[in-house]
DNA sequence: CCTTACCGTTGGGGCACCCAATGAATTAAC
DNA sequence: GTTAATTCATTGGGTGCCCCAACGGTAAGG
């Protein structure tokens, strides 16, 4: 058996998780550039796929929690990158929708993302790339 | 070009995000058992391993923060699975040591960190997670 | 000596995650 | 149709992990 910090750094969920970590710190470092943060650039993205959309509609989508997404659209707001109108069908709802200006930073922030993970799978040739992909895929989507 | 959201849910970085998180859960879930947290138990490991051990080092063998570094063996040695005994050869050093509760609770935790990792691991046959450590091995070890 | 560097501790802050409660507004039940 | 249950956005807590700065006490180098 090996010894107790070994056998911790040998699992599955360890390595993965150190991998996640770079690939997380790689992206974060890549769309500042921006000025956003990954849950910001996150929920952009949500709001320009799914148009006038309602905060909880956006939350449930993204799994951020209520509380979390007004600071963020406060921000993506007070950055002139989203607008939050009253929902005239239902007077509870914020419609969120993208300013041209969002839409141009989540263009930018396509490529810089892009960029970051090619950096993290440098080490690997494409044929592993996939390969990667595709037993993540299998464990993200099988349980 | 896919759409925003899809764009970004598509890249290696997400996915590997995704999977690292519920691997994290499964493996918190498992040892809080226990009543250890990730980092507890992740400190608790790096002491049985190197023997008695100043905080500082532990620091920097698991990237931990010296401030983080406290509260994690304040809460150690409140449960009785850690010591803090001055150094006597520098007396600026605690040196820390694990006891027989810490070692007890570190073998039952090896146990329940395995069985979460195999639940994590369970889509995937024992060719296939070896593929999977491989390249995330040559991930971690390569930049 | 005396400067330099390290040790543990305390103090900040930020980001991601989670839970509870509020008033306003809508929907469902009766 | 009035009432009850639900939803919406917001505000209020809290935790874990990450990073930086400062402090008194200690050790090592010049």
């Amino acid at each position: 058996m090996t010894s107790p910090l070994q056998h911790i750094q040998s699992l599955p969920t360890w390595l993965v998780g150190r991998v996640a970590a770079r690939g997380r710190g790689l992206v974060a470092d890549a769309i500042a550039a921006e000025g956003l943060k990954l849950m910001q650039h996150a929920v952009l993205a949500a709001t320009a796929e799914y148009g006038p959309v309602a905060q909880a509609d956006l939350g449930r989508r993204l799994a951020v929690d209520p509380k979390d997404m007004v600071g963020i659209l406060n921000h993506l707001q007070d950055a002139g990158l989203v607008l939050r109108a009253p929902d005239p069908a239902d007077r509870r709802k914020n419609a969120v929708t993208v300013t041209p200006d969002g839409e141009a930073v989540l263009r930018r922030c396509a490529a810089l993302a892009e960029a970051a993970n090619d950096e993290l799978l440098s080490p690997l040739a494409p044929q592993e790339r996939q390969q990667l992909m595709a037993l993540l895929t299998r464990l993200h989507e099988a349980p």
